[in-house]
DNA sequence: ATTAAAGGGAACTATA
DNA sequence: TTATAGTTCCCTTTAA
């Protein structure tokens, strides 16, 4: 099966790229050791194929709807059921259904407000009890040389469409989970939720590396215009219903 | 008492 | 030039 192949040519590559863990913590055992910056090189390379013409065209357009036809083939993330950073460990765990084309799927059309088609919201979400985080341990940071680019001359990313984007990537479960997908209900890892604002600094192109603290300023002043709002749990927020239509609009329009 | 998270004012920046 | 959407800083409050 290609999906197979193409799994483990990403994971070798992952290995090689380096030996330090996704999130600079101590992975799991038996996680595959996936380094910040090979995953940003990762997004951004696809995201310079994309880019051109008409701003970003998915280049997986064709494959996520290739794969959604075929209702058979059971594509991680497609049935986005996970409810928590651990609740469905396809990247960790078995590793066998690992689909490297997710990262690109997940290049978003920001410019013309379309988004990549791999969520379901309808999925069945029990309430997420905090498990342990994975230890963060962050001596080895990656070095800031890589940023992604700002996408120039296109209309600019939103936070919350980052968010959005980052919960349907497997790869960010580590960081950022749906604690209620229905609801649009998700929460931040306690651990890994400055990595995550670290990724969101570097789309924007900021100057200074961003933190969750200033991200999460952002995110209250969406309790003013509405888009997310804060829910008494920790770490926890929740789109506007009317945002999350949006969102599930553009990533269904595709 | 300590600490992480939450909250918000205010000045500032980048972009459309 | 103005509005928008953050960003940055910094301080206070709340909760575990």
């Amino acid at each position: 099966m290609l999906a197979d192949m193409e799994t483990m040519t990403y994971v070798t590559e992952v290995r090689l790229a380096g030996g330090r863990g996704f999130w600079g913590v101590a992975a799991p055992s038996s996680c595959p050791e996936v380094d910040l910056e090979v995953i940003e090189e990762y997004l951004q390379e696809h995201s310079l194929e994309v880019q051109p013409a008409h701003g970003c065209t998915s280049l997986l357009t064709n494959e996520m709807q290739h794969a959604d036809s075929h209702h058979g083939t059971r594509i991680p993330g497609l049935d986005n059921n996970w409810c928590g950073p651990y609740a469905e460990e396809w990247h960790c765990g078995g590793n066998k259904e690992y689909d490297p084309t997710w990262l690109c799927s997940h290049q978003n059309q920001w410019n013309n407000g379309t988004y990549s088609k791999c969520i379901d919201l309808d999925s069945q979400c029990q309430e997420y009890h905090d498990a342990a985080s994975p230890s963060s341990s962050c001596e080895n940071r990656p070095n800031k040389d890589l940023l992604l680019a700002p996408m120039s001359g296109k209309r600019k990313e939103r936070l919350f469409q980052f968010l959005f984007e980052m919960l349907q990537t497997p790869l960010m479960r580590s960081c950022i989970w749906w604690v209620q997908s229905s609801s649009g209900t998700f929460q931040f890892s306690s651990q890994n939720k400055e990595h995550l604002a670290e990724i969101w600094g570097r789309r924007k192109g900021n100057r200074k590396t961003m933190t969750y603290q200033k991200m999460a300023r952002a995110l209250r002043n969406y309790s003013r215009t509405g888009e997310i709002q804060k829910v008494k749990r920790k770490l926890t927020y929740r789109f506007d219903e009317k945002t999350l239509r949006g969102l599930q609009g553009d990533s269904n329009a595709m």
